[in-house]
DNA sequence: GTTAGACTGTAACATTTGTTACAAATTACG
DNA sequence: CGTAATTTGTAACAAATGTTACAGTCTAAC
């Protein structure tokens, strides 16, 4: 059986539909269809399967201490359930998952997925693109809250831009972007920017920075 | 060459020296020897290799804007470096890595290690379960950063807790572990913590807590 | 060029959290 | 038990950030 979507998925990446098919055949998989509202996994289950969205689209949602449900987000295909967490140990659903709508899900168990990746270079390689890329982004997020001030989130923020060492960037992103990467508010950032020209640390003209005072700078975020 | 250090990697978990020094004979390796303070690897540079301290220990360290560097991370035998990020879709070393006394290195290229992984599960498996386990702590960690008041991440806290459903829980820290965890001061956490009792959202007694107003606590968390 | 929409600067005030310090309570251990 | 060490409760004050509101500036599309 082939299935189209799968080619667009980061984790057959290069594969093109006959070579999908030919693998999965070589291990066991399943199809499995879910009605709306149906429940897919609870939270807390333990994980045995790489299920993948093919058509159709799942949510994953939190119950509260009241019983009552929140989205978190929705999960569309190509796209898998908890893929980076798969392997983990003792992986379990953070979330509840429920078909949004009429939908299909593949799945493999995760020993097949195993076998699956040591036959073929591509396959592993992806999964292995696939998970790294998010632990490098959710690190590259965790970093910024370590920094417990907006100036000093803001001070590594520019640290961190091409041409820092030149003294001179340009900041890529509006404040409104870069309040909600820090998880502050936009005046709260506005403000600090403004406090850190007035103290003399750093030259605003639009989107370009000047680095004024570095060692003022750098005092920001190395408490 | 035996390196009796490996078999207590994560990366090499459940497998014999001599295990180990077959699957690494049949690809490429070496090892390389680094005297005190020697630059091991630039941030910024391409991570062409799964790096292993064998003997010794190596430093991560930042450069701030004046060219002061500072100590990040010690590195001791066995562990790797920035092995979470290897696969990255342009991986890049975050940090400065430097020799703090002389050290020895194993050194794998990426695809000698893919290929390594391909050919025995349990190498596969080890560095699946490493990485999944390192996305599953990053992300459990951000979570928490999502709730912008410590009540939020109290309450958030608490409903995740075993037991949480019943409407009673024991907190199984101090609060000082608590209040790091959370990215906030432990005089802070406990004044919230008074706050939320006399509010009447929770009764406190020594470890043990109840939950005596579901809907409000839920709100803490929901906002 | 003009205009609508988005972005930015700024202010006053409220709220939250940090800081510091000390006392009370609990726990570990002899 | 009884003592020392750790943990917790609390207070007063300082600092940081959020909230709300509004005006000025830039930008893209017409």
């Amino acid at each position: 059986m082939r299935f189209p979507v799968l080619s667009n998925s980061p984790l057959f990446r290069g594969l093109g539909d006959e070579e999908i098919e030919k693998l999965l055949e070589a291990v066991n998989y399943r199809i499995r269809f879910f009605h709306t509202g149906a429940v897919i996994a609870l939270a807390g289950e333990e994980i045995h399967s790489l299920i993948i969205v093919l058509s159709g689209s799942v949510r994953g949602e939190m119950a509260d201490l009241t019983g009552r449900t929140m989205k978190i987000e929705d999960i569309n295909p190509p796209q898998a359930l908890a893929a980076a967490v798969l392997f983990g140990a003792g992986a379990r659903y953070p979330v509840n998952v429920i078909a949004n709508c009429d939908s299909e899900l593949l799945i493999i168990n995760k020993s097949d997925y195993l076998t699956l990746m040591a036959g073929d270079r591509r396959v592993l390689s992806s999964y292995l693109t696939f998970i790294c890329s998010k632990a490098q982004f959710l690190s590259g997020r965790l970093r910024f809250h370590s920094f417990h001030t907006i100036k000093g989130k803001f001070a590594h923020y520019l640290s961190s831009l091409p041409g820092a060492t030149s003294g001179r960037v340009v900041i890529d992103r509006t404040q409104q972007e870069l309040s909600e990467y820090f998880g502050v508010t936009r005046p709260s950032l506005a403000r600090v920017i403004g406090e850190m020209e007035h103290e003399g640390l750093i030259s605003v003209d639009h989107r370009e920075v000047r680095f004024l005072d570095l060692k003022g700078l750098s005092q920001l975020y190395e408490g």
